[in-house]
DNA sequence: AGAGATAGTATCGAGCGCGATATAAATCAA
DNA sequence: TTGATTTATATCGCGCTCGATACTATCTCT
């Protein structure tokens, strides 16, 4: 409480008292620890992000992964288009509704799925939290999420 | 455990069973909710980073800023070449040591920590968590972001 | 002192993320 | 039905992030 003090763990002003800076920091070295795993697929992380959403949800309209992955149209347009020169999903206006665009897997991108299923094992092996503590997380982050989502 | 089942807690490809989304998402959604904050003063989310660190540390080598922010020179040079462009900071090469470039705040870079004192506490009632929770999750992120680190 | 190794910073290229804007199709209102 | 609004997607430009590489300064070893 001394006007000397240089810790002070109610001073919000310092990096280690923010919440913001590990979100960022995490996020970033997570993206990271992927890469590795993903390079022998030719695969971005963000773009691996897309294909988990289509292994559940395809074929879909671009808006669904859109919401899915919290991400407008001007970043998937990109995204989507280099999936699709790369092979691994087509892209097809919807015949009902012409504004529709409809993405669905190529039998690459369905066989990717199974080539890909190891891919979170080897990850969690990285980091040696328990199961525990890193269902917490994910469970206060996504009602993180939910809430920065709401307020905007 | 039925095959039919369409929701399984346990597959980990699943998206909401995967830790590494809510984070990518959190992060971009705690970018976008400071940027109207940060916007009045012509600032970006890294670059706020940056002067968080540097009302803390300044003056210190490029070297100290990369190892708190976790990032490496070839984001920090041309970071650091705009802030210095807007007058928020100084560059100069130590002559003590030529190879290090030292950082320093200006007289407006260091008037800016008053100016940005409220940004914290206004982003925190955006989101209606308690703050215990908040807490905790930082916490465990924080702990997170040193086992990445330590195994890259 | 000289040669090789190491350290600190900068540059380049590619992909991501997003605000702003555009375009075409579908819907709604009068 | 026409005109206005909304919806779904795409394009553009800028800044960030990072792998690969380069450059200079310092250090180490002999």
């Amino acid at each position: 409480m001394s006007e000397h003090s240089t810790k002070d763990s109610h001073d919000l002003q310092l990096l280690e008292n923010q919440l913001c800076f590990p979100l960022y920091a995490a996020s970033r070295l997570m993206t990271r620890a992927y890469q590795p795993l993903l390079a022998r697929f030719q695969l971005t992380y963000p773009q691996y992000i897309i294909l988990l959403i289509l292994w559940e949800d395809a074929p879909c309209p671009i808006g669904h992964i859109g919401a899915r992955a919290i991400l407008e149209t001007n970043t998937l347009s990109p995204l989507l288009k280099t999936l699709e020169k790369q092979g691994w999903i087509t892209r097809t206006r919807s015949v009902v509704d012409e504004r529709v665009v409809m993405v669905d897997l190529t039998d690459k991108g369905h066989a990717m799925k199974q080539e890909c299923a190891c891919i979170p094992q080897e990850l969690y092996e990285q980091t040696d939290s328990n199961a525990e503590d890193l269902a917490t997380v994910k469970a206060m982050l996504n009602q993180l999420v939910t809430q920065l989502q709401e307020t905007m």
